[in-house]
DNA sequence: GTTAGCACTCTCCTTTATTGAGTGCTAAAA
DNA sequence: TTTTAGCACTCAATAAAGGAGAGTGCTAAC
């Protein structure tokens, strides 16, 4: 069988008018709202056929037709048209951008934010990998009598800071001999490769003063589960109720649930690592907990370095067109704004 | 009336039956389950009595009786016995204090989790309000040729610190300083109490840097934009769907909207700045969005200065006297952590 | 003061129609 | 050969009706 130019109109109107309304489409709908010049019953032929060749689906015999993951890829690759954002949306992303300074997770916890109001989807966002990274320098820096503070600066010029507590009799030429060393043994590996207790140097720089060691070497283990930590961000959560398809309490649930699992949403953005904005579509998701969501994703990058990704979470019936508009576009601000800031 | 003994055996039974159920509880069933030795009518009658004097109320003519906010009131204050935690509680617990390095921020964003994940609840927590605390030491710390760090101690040992990139030509020299004044100036202030471009020193010394001290600015609002941000973490917010009062897709979602606004959490938590354990029974709250919610806080602190609070949030039908105890033993449990680590 | 007994109320569940949207097939029209 | 009109049929969703069950309140006896 042929997928001519009627039978792709018809698919196309079928999945507008699904997204739009959520409900199965009839062939009568299609005949008086989508001016195709043919009657019902020629459109009803029509997705008889379409729905053999695996474009729509029927929740049962008397209901209209459904959109098939398969009808989506085909409107997704082949039908939509991807809009450009309007002022308004644009304005709303350039705002988000205009103060300077912000932490690192600070950037990408607001942008998760901004993405779920802007899309009314629920969205998530991968932290900067900092595995994929390598350490440029490890600085100690003493703050008063009681604190320091241990500073990595990695590769890609990321910061990773964290307060350590040193006991009294520490001066900053000791912190300075520590930092030294620190940076000749890691300077250029990444974090996965530190192994603190292996350095004998440092031994026996502490041997007076094991207690601190001891306490350094669970700053740098934390810091080291941090990166293992697969930060996710999530934005929008309620906004799964709004959707139709979720008033069922125990979809709305076990959606719910899953957002919670944080290492499975780091699978899913993490492999979503190619440059650009990527769509995946029901079943088509590895995991079987997606199976009737769609997510888009865009990656972010620092300089031409993917960092990490960010993505909205829908039903199938997504808007894709916008969904793509959007997830391009706040990919790209993302990364201009962290490549003007630190890059 | 006299709410004598009897009374009050009845009322517990009533309520403990409610909690666990969550059905409205008939004078058979108190008579039933719970030995008191007397018939189902003569409970009747007491039940009758309970209810007129505002303790039960009746959601309809033929079902059972359900306690009322001033019935759960008396039971809280009067009649239940505050258990302690089991040993696997207070294991759990423990763990979660033992590792020694955590961001301050990490430690109050587990310990909401681990709240939540014990009571079954909704855990909210209040960041520690900086807004209260005064300015110890101000200083900047060169890392490398890009970047410093901006680093503040306040007067509970707590730190708030910001990467900030510094223009070409600026040194260690330079930074200290800066640090200098800065300290001269606002050792003592609060956050609020900082207005940067009031001083006139700075001024002179950034006279040939004028972007730095723009870019300093900006950091330094920033920090104070932070203080007003009411930060607030949240744990376990799919719990709800678990409680069959939430069941109502309706009330699920406006409970999970309530949670997003921050400013209502907050002010909802920083009421409650006594020390010690709070309850709040329904209309009890300020806010009609609580009115069907129970919540109950705890504060933390560090040393003998209240930092910021903890709270669950459930239904009215709480299980008090379990997250009584729980709230009392988190409390100080964090308390102790953070004095020992920063105090 | 307590209890048994009974009429009464109100929700919840199940069963039974009824409606309406939509299909698939057939036969006629183009 | 393609398109269309017509019609029987299917199935979900909604409404109406009829118990069943849990619980109360009241009365009269213990």
């Amino acid at each position: 069988m042929k997928l001519d130019a009627r039978k792709l109109k018809i698919l196309q109107a079928i999945i507008n008018d699904y997204i739009i309304t959520a409900e199965p489409v009839g062939s009568r709908t299609v005949a008086k709202k989508y001016d195709l010049g043919v009657s019902s019953a020629t459109i009803r032929n029509e997705m008889s056929d379409l729905e053999e060749m695996g474009y729509l689906e029927q929740p049962h015999t008397s209901a209209g037709r459904v959109p098939s993951d398969k009808g989506y890829r085909l409107y997704v690759d082949k039908l939509m048209k991807v809009r450009s954002l309007n002022d308004q949306e644009a304005e709303y992303i350039k705002e988000l951008y205009k103060t300077k300074i912000m932490q690192l997770e600070q950037v990408i916890f607001n942008t998760a934010k901004v993405l779920s109001e802007i899309t009314n989807y629920t969205s998530v966002a991968l932290a900067p990998q900092l595995s994929k990274v390598t350490i440029r320098h490890i600085q100690l820096v003493p703050i008063d009598k009681e604190f320091a503070l241990l500073v990595v600066v990695t590769s890609s010029g990321i910061l990773k800071d964290t307060v350590i507590r040193v006991p009294d009799g520490i001066d900053g030429d000791f912190l300075n001999k520590v930092s030294n060393i620190l940076n000749d043994k890691y300077r250029g590996k990444t974090f996965s490769e530190i192994d603190l207790k292996e350095v004998s140097k440092i031994k026996e720089v502490f041997a007076r003063n094991q207690k601190f060691f001891n306490s350094l070497v669970d700053v740098l283990t934390h810091s080291l589960r941090a990166v293992q930590d697969k930060e996710v961000y999530l934005g929008g959560t309620a906004n799964i109720f709004k959707l139709p398809e979720f008033q069922d309490i125990f979809k709305a649930r076990s959606f719910l649930s899953l957002l919670e699992e944080k290492d499975l949403l780091y699978d899913v953005l993490a492999s979503s690592q190619d440059d650009g904005v990527k769509v995946s579509i029901g079943a088509e998701n590895h995991y079987d907990e997606f199976k009737e969501c769609s997510i888009v994703t865009a990656t972010y990058s620092l300089g031409d370095r993917v960092l990490g990704a960010i993505g909205i979470i829908g039903p199938t019936r997504m808007e894709y067109s916008r969904a793509v508009a959007v997830m391009d576009h706040m990919g790209k601000a993302l990364s201009s704004y962290l490549t003007k800031l630190y890059g």
